[in-house]
DNA sequence: TATAACAGCGTACACGTGTACGCTTAAATT
DNA sequence: AATTTAAGCGTACACGTGTACGCTGTTATA
């Protein structure tokens, strides 16, 4: 049981992952991919992608999952910055251009599937935005002491925000525009923070009163 | 001259476009469809098609103008509908609601095309949220008296806000579950509304205090 | 050392695709 | 009435697709 041959099929497994997120850009979608394409990129004879998916719907949701983790990355990496200090919003909004501007092709998919044509895939990539803002939302409640409903409704407006202005900065390459984009988002999150701040205020007086 | 001809091109071509627009669901997007299929759903032979698009792209050119048109049928009835009273967020949600309810798959094309794989049709797609957009940045701007780009970026977190909920909406069969989701987005444009309003006054002051 | 498991390959097949080409037939023009 | 125009059809082709099947060579197991 050395492993050898475990471990050289995982290493093919990879190849073909890679080669699929190479084949992702702005002109192609994954649903675009033919499975032919896809093993000729990893080196290997169409047939033999069967002996690591058995579809490539399999491997695309490998590929949300692989999202997925970026994003949990992201999340980290946003929180190890923030407990440096400095401004929430700004340093969460300039961590999430950087991934995007390093990892592309992985925030496209996510995009495009979302709204895309496979039921299984849409499920995915929910489950993962969704996390993603369940996560946001537990922050803000502790950190604003917050209603659950309240900041509910914050986190799902600062995801959509955040994730649209990612999508619009994939189509950007002049460096000074995708900041003008992050400033201009950031600045709706203020506005957003500052809305649900403000409805939080006027319960909890309404409450004092009563 | 009398047109007996053109008239039934014209027909035949509307058969094209609502072909397409039928095929058109959840599970298929308009990449996805082939010019033989969409020709066959109108009756025609594969090679016909020829006589009224070049191409399937030029045919989605046209259905993307389609549902700018829709779009723009939109405002036009919300602003008839503010105009006898009410909560402008509240009415203007409301009736984006109906519209995804009786033309799904209009704005599911637009939806897709926007993260989509063609260039071109993004660029369509894009000009028309925009056009969208700036109807509402200049009524915002006019209505709350607000500097233009304060105006600019509500106008443009609104829109996606509510085109996010639109998109969410479509997979959504419950009413009772797409009612509470407008309820939400209403709160949520409020929230930006609100942030947007505060930015402004502040500046205000600081203007006045100068 | 003999045997089983299995990753990877090549061949082969049926199928759906876009589209070139020429024909028919009815409307429009002369 | 004679001629031109053009919408729609059928045939035909080359191409890319997914995948079934059997073979080979190397690794793992007994």
């Amino acid at each position: 049981m050395s492993g050898v041959r475990a471990q050289q099929k995982e290493k093919t497994r990879r190849q073909l992952i890679n080669a699929a997120l190479k084949q992702l850009s702005a002109e192609r979608s994954f649903s675009s991919l033919s499975l032919r394409e896809v093993a000729k990129e990893a080196g290997l004879a169409p047939t033999s992608f069967y002996r690591h998916f058995s579809d490539m719907d399999e491997l695309g949701l490998t590929l949300v999952d692989e999202a997925g983790l970026t994003l949990r990355q992201l999340m980290r990496q946003a929180r190890q910055r923030i407990a440096k200090g400095g401004s929430v919003i700004q340093i969460s909004v300039q961590t999430f251009m950087e991934l995007i501007e390093s990892n592309g092709n992985i925030f496209r998919l996510l995009l495009r599937e979302r709204s895309g044509t496979s039921a299984a895939f849409r499920a995915a990539v929910i489950r993962e935005i969704r996390y993603f803002t369940m996560e946001l939302c537990d922050y803000l409640q502790k950190a604003n002491q917050l209603d659950a409903d309240v900041a509910y409704m914050q986190a799902n407006a600062a995801v959509t925000i955040v994730f649209s202005a990612g999508s619009d900065a994939l189509d950007i390459e002049d460096k000074a525009e995708r900041d003008q984009l992050a400033q201009q988002t950031i600045q709706q999150l203020r506005f957003i923070a500052r809305g649900a701040l403000e409805l939080s205020d006027r319960r909890k007086k309404l409450r004092r009163n009563r």
